[in-house]
DNA sequence: TCAAAAGTGTTTAACGTACACCCATGT
DNA sequence: ACATGGGTGTACGTTAAACACTTTTGA
């Protein structure tokens, strides 16, 4: 479980790393501030985001008291290359446990998203940083009955290949409206 | 279940029903600032607070572009006979599903924060809007540890009385420790 | 041929759910 | 006496958890 984390090119915190984010315009909503934040600076677009939590404290940034409505969004790793743009000299991703100093209190909403994340999502190893039983996991899932087994095989892997799903949107909104809900 | 609203005393939409709130000060936290105006509108104090949700469409206050950072509390009805004070000509307590028509856009503020006790909260009957089989209700609760019995009973009402019990903070805290999570 | 992950069933334990009657108290 | 909520045990079904071997593929 990895991080995008960006190097800071202004004051304050000129070249500590943090999370990428900056302040909403005239007439933004808040979630579209924080895609064109995310944009801008890593070049991540189209990602589904969520409200993790808002930081407050009047002494959380040394200019002046800056209030954060924080967003996370998770994205597959190898989809997304990262670019640095405006004011941010580079973007990269980092171990979630294993992240430099970074800028402002961004450490604890890392460690906000983090804890979120490990109470929301009870089916991936990464997350729960914990293996998984292969057989229940795959019960588990399939009795939900919103995949679709496809032709597709995973390519190119040293190993025998996965056989691939895909997601039944139709069948998933259905349970919904029924009142149904479950996490990944 | 009921949900305190307070009745504007000054524009934008003076007269109207409206969830308590107001602006953070200098040099104050959110959370601070949401203990402020709630003591200061209803007369409530030292309460537990959750952070909820950030509200913020540019739309959403007719002056200007004004961001909300709402938060809850739960309280027992009974202990908190309410005064109105400052900018409230009143306060009072209305049914969660029976509100008058509210000021800016809080009507979406109650419902998130409905939702979230609803998912949050299994084992209260007006949270829920539906009964709980009362054997079951005592095997679960019991069988998480952190009651202790106490020799006091209920008083005044027309029908046993019921034991009453203390919760086991020390307990609670072990079982978080230990990775263990519930909500009540 | 080796390493590495995919794929596959059954058994057991834990937990959730359904269900009916008597008890204590105030009006 | 009656209305109201308190208090109690068991049986059944569902779900979670534990567990080991064979298959496929590239290096």
């Amino acid at each position: 479980l990895k991080v995008l984390l960006i190097q800071r090119d202004l004051e304050p915190f000129a070249g500590k790393w943090a999370l990428p984010g900056g302040f909403v315009r005239v007439n933004e909503s808040l979630e579209a501030a924080a895609r064109r934040e995310l944009l801008e600076e890593t070049g991540i677009g189209r990602v589904y985001l969520e409200q993790l939590f808002t930081f407050g404290r009047p002494d959380r940034d040394p200019r002046e008291h800056v209030v954060t409505v924080s967003y996370y969004a998770l994205v597959k790793l190898s989809n997304h290359r990262v670019k640095a743009a405006t004011d941010a000299r580079q973007a990269a991703w980092f171990g979630v446990s294993d992240t430099p100093k970074l800028a402002f209190d961004h450490e604890s909403i890392l460690e906000k998203a983090f804890e979120r994340l490990k109470s929301k999502v009870r089916y991936h190893e990464t997350i729960l940083e914990t293996p998984l039983d292969k057989r229940n996991f795959r019960k588990k899932i399939l009795a939900l009955d919103v995949l679709i087994e496809t032709e597709e095989i995973q390519q190119d892997v040293a190993h025998r290949a996965a056989r691939l799903y895909r997601f039944d949107e139709a069948k998933y909104k259905q349970l919904r409206k029924s009142g149904y809900h479950f996490e990944i």
